[in-house]
DNA sequence: TGAATAGTGTCTGTTAGACACTATACT
DNA sequence: AGTATAGTGTCTAACAGACACTATTCA
């Protein structure tokens, strides 16, 4: 076999783990560990770690498991956000990872497992230095999931079923950061064939909402045709 | 220090290289060597290899360096795809590579060197069955390639400078698959302040024509408000 | 003057946004 | 009836697309 005799990077799985909590866009942090020769003991950082070749089928697989090792949850929304390298990020040596961003809607991990805790987002940060490079990481994270909101349903993800559409244009403004017309909103959801009706209805001290639930079976993201909002 | 006691996975990174020639879209590939041991002996493949952490500044630099190996070529439009891993893509061993697609102007790396040649694009391939799972990855960046084509300025790479408006909307045809409407077009490009005069103009047969050159020094993208056409 | 390509003016269709309006529950 | 939220009708602004028109060069 032509193997390469130089030494090979360290290759890990990091995942930016999203949920809505009191109104704010949160994510899911760790503590690293304090285990001797540890890098960044103490230090919130996103969850991951190295891939386990005898255990992780894929990549995917590896960022599955770390998320169901923080949240207990399986399936949400997961989508690869890209790869960092370089010599610097880990002082082990160069390593390499694979960065995804999970959404998980809101309450459904209420009490994440372990030294996890939910951290609420202002702007592109947590309010700590996060351990290695995972202020970038997170970063790059939120950008890409800001650039989808103008675009995509990919808000939904974070409000649990069925909803009415107030609660999911409240998800929306949270991720945007900015509210949205409301009839604008309704139009555009609704022609989409975005969401689709339960028939049923929420009561409260109000009026009655209609409960909707995602339309597609097979979890695959709405692309509108237009921006939510023109640019610039 | 606390390194993980299983085996570490191996690290690539693939460039998928793409230019116009004759009218189409190509890509660059390059044949397997045939040394023993080597995989997928002389089949057809992104250029790509093992990252070099003695080398390789990072990620960036080591599909540059392939880059440059291949067509001679510095700095061009990079940008990443994503990153595929698992136990099975490779036969030496569970890997993962770093997937970058590269734009480089018609005619500029006319002669690649060594074993490289340019393949036209049909649809998603090349013709061949290429080595590993490149004939995934190289779809992957097409589909990004096509998806930016929509909302950026991306085939402005593909374009020596100073070109005409004619030449530019010729590159955005091929890379769509389909043609656009001439006065939206130049409406579209120049609005968006994507390409500024050079005062000159190029003659010929007929009325000569304005050339232009990408107005942005720092090779950012133009993102356009809307995508090209309305999709569906 | 004719051919060929460069470049523009104008109309139309679509849709996001604004905003006021109606509808329906509970107290 | 009053209040609060759900949901809609209508107008406007912006812009892509279509298409015909003018402009400029060379042979």
């Amino acid at each position: 076999m032509d193997l390469p005799d130089f030494p090979r990077p360290l290759t890990t799985v990091d995942v930016a783990i999203f949920s809505l909590r009191a109104g704010r866009l949160a994510v899911l942090l760790v503590r690293r560990p304090t285990d001797p020769g540890e890098p960044f003991p103490k230090r919130w950082a996103l969850p991951g770690g190295f891939v386990d070749i005898g255990r992780d089928r894929d990549l995917e697989a590896c960022a599955l498991r770390k998320l169901r090792e923080k949240t207990g949850l399986a399936a949400p929304y997961l989508e690869q956000v890209g790869s960092w390298g370089n010599a610097r990020r880990d002082p082990r040596g160069w390593s390499s990872t694979h960065v995804y961003f999970a959404l998980v809607p809101e309450g459904a991990a209420a009490t994440p497992e372990g030294e996890a805790e939910w951290h609420p987002i202002e702007g592109s940060r947590t309010g700590h230095r996060l351990a290695f490079d995972h202020d970038a990481l997170l970063e790059a994270a939120l950008d890409r999931l800001r650039a989808k909101v103008e675009y995509t349903s990919l808000p939904a993800y974070l409000v649990p079923e069925p909803f009415t559409l107030a609660e999911l244009q409240r998800a929306f403004e949270i991720v945007l950061g900015r509210a949205v017309n409301k009839a604008a909103f309704r139009t555009r959801v609704l022609s989409a064939g975005m969401v689709e009706s339960t028939g049923k209805q929420r009561g409260g001290p109000t009026r009655p909402a209609e409960l909707y639930r995602l339309a597609q079976r097979n979890r695959e993201l709405t692309y509108f045709p237009r921006p939510l909002s023109p640019r610039g």
